[in-house]
DNA sequence: AAAATAAGAAACGCATCGTTTCTTAACGGT
DNA sequence: ACCGTTAAGAAACGATGCGTTTCTTATTTT
């Protein structure tokens, strides 16, 4: 009885058998750890089941192929939109920080799954994984508010395409090159591209 | 002796052996073809052997694997930089047209190999594949000159970053959904963007 | 004409995919 | 507390494709 209840907490001491989301949080976790470790191409499903010390049979039964199961993995950490942006009381430093961020973020687990997936599946898009609701960001404008606010900027109505410039210029320097950016590169893309096509009169 | 002869005829009415750079071209042609039809995660060895007439033997014979094989055919249709920039009078049509002569190369086979690539040699980056040697396109600075020569533009000095925004834009339209940008979007970047920020005072 | 070279055919071992079968641990209703 | 149901986990399967090897023979070179 003692027994049957130590089981239930810890799975380690006896065989335990994990059930639902428990099992499937372990899983999703091997499978993100496997693609760090190994990359897309060295990634199995025979090694996402060993390392979560389950069976190929349990991933089957729950994704219908590796391509599913590393887009599952991988969604559950495309960085969620942030509620608190960064204010730092000028414009120039807090699109900075918003490109300082995406160093953080993209450099991660997404560049290692991004291109296989994108491969494997065959009929997606890069956007599609990226930004599957959608893909304007808040944050850009809630800068470009306070900016406004601040008298920084004139009170004029920027088109997406205009206030994506530098998102977009940064997720095109992490995709060629893989790494994060330099604080110059991103220096460049504010201060050489950014600002200068705000502030012009 | 009939079985023997029939063997020998079933493959090709004159049995040829290609050899050296005809064999090779072929070869380099099939990959293509394969690549095109199939996309990077279909394509096979075998497949490019069938499809050219010859066997895996003499495809391991000259690159090592898969991934060499791929690289080889990709890059002898890395667009060459153009000789003859079209000259349209004005500098947001040349600008354009550039855009649009992205969209011609992009679309057609880079898009189909490259992330593959990419993944698959592991160490790669998308950049080292698509500029083994170097970034820098001499296609803007043409365009910008020949404008400053118009008095379009004064005659100031770009920076790389900036010269390169309606191309890097472009290029990561092209990646992100893996599709000839639209006129819309191509006018997006020329207007909204690049003249903006290089005509302002 | 003989020797050297390289093309092409065929089979191999290996890894991995995705599937199937079977046993049994854990769960849930009574 | 029991018992029937569900799902985990182990193990093997066939299929596919990689990269290799062996062998025959067409073509080139000497």
């Amino acid at each position: 009885m003692d027994a049957i209840q130590d089981k239930n907490k810890n799975k380690d001491p006896i065989k335990s058998r994990r059930r639902g989301k428990e099992l499937e949080a372990a899983i999703m976790q091997a499978v993100r750890e496997e693609l760090n470790e190994r990359g897309y191409f060295q990634f199995t499903m025979e090694g996402v089941a060993e390392r979560s010390g389950t069976s190929k049979a349990v991933l089957y039964r729950r994704w219908t192929n590796r391509a599913e199961i590393v887009l599952a993995a991988v969604r559950e950490r495309i960085p969620l939109p942030l509620d608190e942006i960064p204010n730092h009381g000028n414009l120039r430093d807090d699109v900075c920080d918003a490109l300082r961020s995406m160093n953080r973020n993209a450099s991660e687990l997404l560049s290692k799954a991004l291109f296989g997936l994108v491969m494997e599946l065959g009929t997606t898009t890069i956007a599609e994984v990226m930004f599957p609701q959608g893909r304007q960001s808040r944050s850009m404008s809630v800068i470009l508010q306070r900016a406004i606010e601040r008298g920084e900027l004139p009170a004029r109505l920027l088109t997406e395409r205009e206030m994506n410039v530098p998102i977009d210029l940064a997720r095109h320097e992490l995709m060629l090159y893989n790494r994060p950016m330099s604080e110059e590169t991103i220096a460049q893309i504010v201060d050489e591209v950014f600002l200068p096509l705000v502030t012009r009169r």
